[in-house]
Parts: C-alpha cells; structure tokens; sequence
DNA sequence: CGTCCTGCTGCACATGTTGACCAGTGGATG
DNA sequence: CATCCACTGGTCAACATGTGCAGCAGGACG
C-alpha cells in the first residue's frame, strides 16, 4: 500500500519534470522502460496518482483573490448546502469538519469587491446561519506534495 | 489574459483525459494540430497552465487524515515561521490571512493520534501564540477548478 | 531441495506522436 | 489598401509508446 523508495523517486521526477516520458524516467532512475511503466500503472490503479491534470491557477483566469470561509449549517441542512456550493464555480473546494455543523470552504473572486458577491451567493442558502470568512494575502507555502512523498518513501527505506 | 472559449475547451479537455497528447487533442477540438500547440504553448507561458504535474493522493499515501489550522503569530515572526512550517512535510500549504497575524494551514496525518503529533511539531515553536484546529471529516468538493474554467470560457464568449 | 511466483531486465517490432518546418487563407487593424 | 496575426493542412525525420517475449534473481512454500 505505501510507496518504495523507487516509486518515490519517480514521482519526485515526475513532480519536477512532468514532461518526460516513460522512457527518459527509465534513463534518470536508472532502471528499465518496462520497470517504470509497471510502476507507473501500479501507482495510478492504486489511487497513489490520480492523474496528471493540468494545474490551472486561479489568478492567470482572472481570480486573484482567495478567501476560506467556514459556514456554520442549519442541522439536517448538511446536503442541500453541498449541493448549492458545489454549484458555485467560485467554490473550489468543500469540507465538512469538527465543530457545530461547519463547512469549510475555499472561494475564489475576480476582486476584493467580487469576493462580496461570491460571499453572497455562497450564505445566500437558508441552511447557512453563519459564515466567517478570512482573505488570504500571502500564500508562503503553495499546496505541495513533494515534500510529503521524500518523507513516505523514506519511511519505507 | 483571459482565456478564450478554444482555451477552455482545451483546458476542459486535458483535465477531463490528461493522457491524450496534442494529436488527439486536435481532433477532439476539431483544428489543426499547430494550433493546439500554440495555445498550449501560451497557457503555459501566461501561467493559466502552471504544469501537469502527478496528482498525488495522500491519503494513498498514508495519511488519511486532513486538518486545517488557524495559527496566532506573534508580531514581527511571520518569516521565521513561514520557514519553520516550510519545512514540516505534513504541512501542504500556508496563507497569511487578514486578522491578527494569522496564518492558515492545511495538515495531513497518518491518523488521528498522529495529528496530534504533526501539531506539536508545527506550533512547537517560539512564533506561534496560538493555533486552533479543524479536523476533516469528508470532502464534499474535492479541490476542482474545471467549473472556473468554464465560466472563465464563457465570460469571453 | 525443487518449484512456483513475482518483479526486473534487455530486446524487438509496429504504430503513433512530436517538433519543426512551410505555403496559403481569412479576419482585424492601422 | 497593406500589414499583421492566427489558423490550416501538409510533410519530414526523430523519437516515444504499447506490446510481447525470454531470461534471471530472490522469496515463499510444500
């Protein structure tokens, strides 16, 4: 289930240099084409990878501005307000989390003044009673993995 | 800047079947070869497309469980602990946010009691005032971008 | 001890893809 | 009108991919 050092060493590779393909893997790890493509596969049917989709950023479309919001939920309200969040384009992700029936989510805006309608569309359900709502304005450590595979792979040294 | 409706398209495209390669994705969007590779050429270099990189699962991994904590950082400390959780590699991403110096984080663990670990290492430091924890307990959205995108292509329709 | 199984290697082949070109077309712009 | 730009559709050589195969090492098992 976990990962081997060699797999750990071709998803750093991959993380660093997602344009090579299979066989130039092979020739930086040192092992054969074969070897990699097996690895490859297991990785993917096991779910370690999920995919290699684009990494789109926000802010290159026009929606510089990132907020987190925790909604507090009307009891038994929990899957109608998934369901009208997860229609809101602005809504980038979605958790439930510990505490009084809360929400967590991350919301994206073309402005400071967008952010307002966005916030409005989001607590515009009844099942919302509350939002509270932090504006990010640095983001020192973008989401990463990287750091967290070396660790797993290490683990398993 | 923004994307136009073929960008989108291709976008869409690559985040719904990211194996395909520009060949094939021509003839999904039904034009020439060269041009798909223009407009991959300019997402790329306008930063709309930051990579392709592996989309890694930690809970694959084995760390299953996600928190996110509210940290109170003392004045004047925010660099040195954006260095410090920087290198945590159960922290995956940090925001400065508005309000008292607080930051923002996104942990992983390898269970429940492991949490309790990685927060000891992450506000087992002098910068830190206090921090206050959210534990996930499903994901209802998992982080997406593919409906942005689709508003973004249909703003410059 | 012998056998099975798994994972890796090294090799080969047909096919598909890439990156690089180029001439030609059509719409927008000054 | 002349120019620019993006797109088309085509060709080319180089390369990568998926696939199949035989061989080999090491561990597990009866």
């Amino acid at each position: 289930m976990a990962i081997d050092h060699l797999d750990g060493r071709l998803i750093l590779l991959l993380a660093r240099e997602p344009r090579i393909g299979v066989l130039e893997a092979s020739r930086r790890l040192g092992v054969a084409r074969g070897t990699v493509q097996a690895r490859l596969d297991r990785l993917q049917s096991n779910g370690v990878i999920r995919g290699f989709g684009p990494d789109v950023d926000p802010a290159a479309l026009g929606y510089p501005v990132t907020a987190f919001a925790t909604l507090e939920i009307k009891q038994g309200q929990g899957a109608d307000v998934r369901t009208h969040l997860s229609g809101v384009p602005e809504v980038l992700e979605l958790h439930t989390t510990t505490g009084h029936g809360d929400m967590f989510c991350r919301l994206v805006a073309r402005s400071n003044a967008d952010l307002q309608r966005v916030i409005d569309r989001v607590v515009g359900f009844d099942g919302i009673v509350r939002a509270s709502t932090a504006i990010v304005m640095e983001n020192p450590v973008p989401l990463r993995i990287i750091p967290l595979v070396e660790q797993a792979a290490e683990d398993t040294d």
